[in-house]
DNA sequence: AACTTTTTTTAGTCTACCCTAAAAATATTT
DNA sequence: AAATATTTTTAGGGTAGACTAAAAAAAGTT
C-alpha cells in the first residue's frame, strides 16, 4: 500500500464505491488527476483485487478495499480529533493536515492515540469513526432537509468541505447544538433556525443537504 | 522536498557532514540502499545544492542542507516528546513512528504540537530540539567516558540507537537520574555506577562513551 | 612498482506515479 | 440513423527512487 493508492481507494468510497459502481470521470474531478492516470491506477487496485472494473463504466470496492478504506478513514478521523481537541485547530482546519498524518501512522500509534482522546467516537464534524477491525457503529440521523417547521433537533453531523465548514463556523452551528425550525421559506428557500437562547439563523436551502440532524421527540 | 531527500540530508547530518565529509560508504551502510543509489541522490541533492561533493571521498552539506536537516530534526524530536510523555511509548520505540511522522508534518502542525507539549527542550533521550529557525540551543554535557571514581552526575543524554535504549532501560538508566562513580575498572572494564538510593549498576566500557552527563560539584 | 582489494561511478533496468495526445467506445443530439 | 459530444483507454514520455553488473579510481599489500 502507497500513500497514493490509499488516497484513490478513499476517493473511491467518498464517491460510493461501496455499493454503486463510480465513474472514471468523478475520479478525476476528485483527486485532479488526468483521466488516463485514473485508468492507470485502476488497472492497478484491479491487479491486487482491491476493486472490480466495468470497462467503461467504472470500478467499484471489493470486500478487501472496502477494509483498507475503512481503516484509512479510522486513521484519518482519529488523527481529526487530535488536532481539533488537543491542538485547538478550528473544525475547517483539520483535514489537509489529518490528510497526511493518516498515510504515516502505524496501526500501534493508531491504538495507543485512540486511547489517548478517550476512544472518541465522532470526528470533529461527526463523522463516525470506524472500528479497528473496519466494522462502522450504526447510528440514526436526518438529514436537515428532512424536517419540518416547528421540529426541534440536536445537529449531528456536516459535511466536510472546507469551505462549508467555513460557513458553519461563521453561521455559530456546532455539534450538539440544538435549534427549533422556526421557518422554511417555499420554493427551495432557506431554513430559519431558532437556537435554544433565541438567538436566530439563517440556512440555505442547499446547505440543508448536508447538515444531519437527531430529532428530538 | 520528498521523505527520501529528507531522511538522506538527515543521514550525512548524523555522520558529521555538518563539518566532516562523508562517505559514500557510510550512507549505504546508514540507509542500507546500494552505492549506486546513493552516488545517485548525491547528484539530485548536488543540483539542489544541498550537499558539496568531493569525487571519490564524499559529501558536506551546505547552509541551506545543514538548515533542513535541522528543521527534520525539529520535527523528529518533537514527535518523540509527544509519543512518549503523551501516548506512553518507552524511549526505545518512539524512533520508528517519528520517523514517518516528521514527513508528514506541516509547519503549522508542528508549532501547534510543541506549544501542546510545553515548548520542551529536549527530546526522550536528551537530544537538543533545534529552534524553528535552525538554530541550535546551547548545551554543555561530558560524555561518561572521561569521567573519574567518586565523580557525582546527572545523566543528561544517551545515544538513541533501539537496542541501546532497551539496554539502559534494562539497567534503569533513565534521564535527569543522580549516580556516583564507584568504581572504573582498568583495561577497558565497566564502570559501576551508584545511585542515590544505593543501587549499583555496572556499565560497559563502550556504553560509557554513548552516555552525556552533567558533572555535579 | 605491481598486484589486489575496496570504493565509487556509470550503464542499463525496473516500478510507481504523473502527464499529453490520439484512438476507441459510449452517450447524446439532431 | 447519422452526426456530434463525452468519456475511457491506449500509446508514448517524464521524474523520483531503487536495483545489478561492469568499469574506473583509490587505497592497501607485497
Ligand atoms: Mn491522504
Ligand atoms: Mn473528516
Ligand atoms: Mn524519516
Ligand atoms: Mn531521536
Amino acid at each position: 500500500m502507497t500513500p497514493n493508492k490509499e488516497d484513490f481507494i478513499k476517493a473511491i468510497h467518498e464517491l460510493g464505491g461501496q455499493d454503486t459502481v463510480v465513474t472514471n470521470k468523478e475520479l478525476v474531478r476528485s483527486l485532479s488527476i488526468s483521466a488516463a492516470s485514473v485508468t492507470e491506477m485502476n488497472n492497478r487496485l484491479l491487479k491486487e483485487e482491491l476493486i472490480t472494473h466495468l470497462p467503461y463504466q467504472g470500478v467499484q470496492l471489493t470486500e478487501k478495499g472496502l477494509l483498507i478504506a475503512n481503516q484509512l478513514i479510522r486513521k484519518h478521523r482519529i488523527w481529526e480529533v487530535f488536532l481539533a481537541e488537543k491542538l485547538g485547530y478550528d473544525w475547517n482546519e483539520v483535514h489537509a493536515d489529518a490528510d497526511l498524518l493518516e498515510h504515516a501512522s502505524s496501526d500501534f500509534l493508531i491504538e495507543r492515540l485512540n486511547i489517548f482522546l478517550g476512544e472518541p467516537t465522532f470526528d470533529p464534524h461527526g463523522g463516525v469513526i470506524p472500528n479497528k477491525d473496519g466494522t462502522i457503529p450504526e447510528i440514526h440521523s436526518t438529514p436537515l432537509i428532512e424536517c419540518q417547521t416547528g421540529d426541534r433537533f440536536k445537529i449531528k453531523e456536516v459535511d466536510d468541505q472546507e469551505d462549508f465548514l467555513e460557513y458553519l463556523l461563521y453561521k455559530k452551528v456546532k455539534l450538539g447544538k440544538e435549534y427549533t425550525i422556526s421557518d422554511i421559506e417555499p420554493y427551495d428557500g432557506p431554513f430559519t433556525l431558532e437556537a435554544l437562547n433565541g438567538e436566530r439563523t439563517l440556512i440555505g436551502h442547499k446547505a440543508a443537504f448536508k447538515i444531519l440532524v437527531e430529532l428530538l421527540n
